[in-house]
DNA sequence: GTGTTTGCAAACTTTTTGCATGAGC
DNA sequence: GCTCATGCAAAAAGTTTGCAAACAC
């Protein structure tokens, strides 16, 4: 699976192509990401990596970095941390489900806005607030199945 | 205008109600966030609240209290901070656009979502994921007329 | 070989906690 | 007056930075 993401998406290439060495940690990080179906914090990409794994500081300067260039998002931090995804180019377009109980996020694949009403949205945004969307996220809170009980 | 918000929509007497006492730093941190059009982190509570202002900490204190009794909502956290504004019930149902510029967060009123997808939408999801939504909220990212040139 | 990346240490920022003093009801 | 809330200090958690050594290309 991380195998098929980070090669079928080209992932791995666009490293190379923009000047980005791959390195153990960078690629260790990625298969973390790429293994995972919701946003992780640093921190928990850092304790999924098993022993032998690189510095927590390296995480987070190959996190940064991959940011930068959008091969990462940064989609939450209703917790303590900010969490990351691969970016949508890698996963597809999905939303997210957030559990007030226990925190935990899952991904809701597909779009929950209907197109037509999206693009009328985003062009009445850019004519009444003069702002140029790019992207939008939607979250829905609530209660898993374990918390609601 | 902060006098508006806190006794029209009873947000005060809630606090009576709920056995909290109406304290002079609480009393402040709720003008600053009735009168912010924006989502604030703590830090820039505390930076509008002017010389005389109460600790940092009891900033951080109120907050937290307020979010657990759902006076005030935690929305966003995509810069390094949370950040906090007065529940819906006394801003109205609304999303946000947030600047990948500069990070600036503007509020954005009503709900982009129609009434009877969401409302189909939230059945699903409780459905297939055995998870119950409570809330929701649609975020758009772009660039602010400022940031765009 | 050259320049990027890593690891370690340390700084910095944000948020939480403990405890004695002070203030609301 | 009783209890809850505040301030101060300090700790904890999360994140960034500087610099020398190590590695990818």
């Amino acid at each position: 699976m991380a195998q098929g993401v980070l090669s079928q998406h080209g992932l791995l290439p666009q490293l190379a192509r923009r000047g980005l060495r791959l390195t153990r940690p960078r690629r260790a990080v990625l298969d973390v990401l790429a293994e995972s179906r919701a946003p992780l914090a640093v921190t928990d990409i850092y304790s999924r990596l098993g022993p032998g794994r690189p510095n927590i500081v390296s995480v987070y300067r190959t996190i940064n970095r991959l940011t930068q260039l959008h091969l990462v998002r940064m989609t939450d931090a209703s917790s303590r941390s900010r969490r990351y995804e691969l970016a949508e180019q890698f996963t597809g377009h999905h939303h997210h489900l957030i559990c007030q109980g226990c925190g935990r996020i899952e991904d809701l694949k597909g779009c929950l806005l209907a197109d037509a009403a999206l693009t009328q949205l985003i062009r009445e945004v850019r004519r009444t607030r003069r702002f140029e969307v790019s992207e939008h996220e939607v979250r829905f809170f609530g209660l898993c199945q374990r918390c609601a009980r």
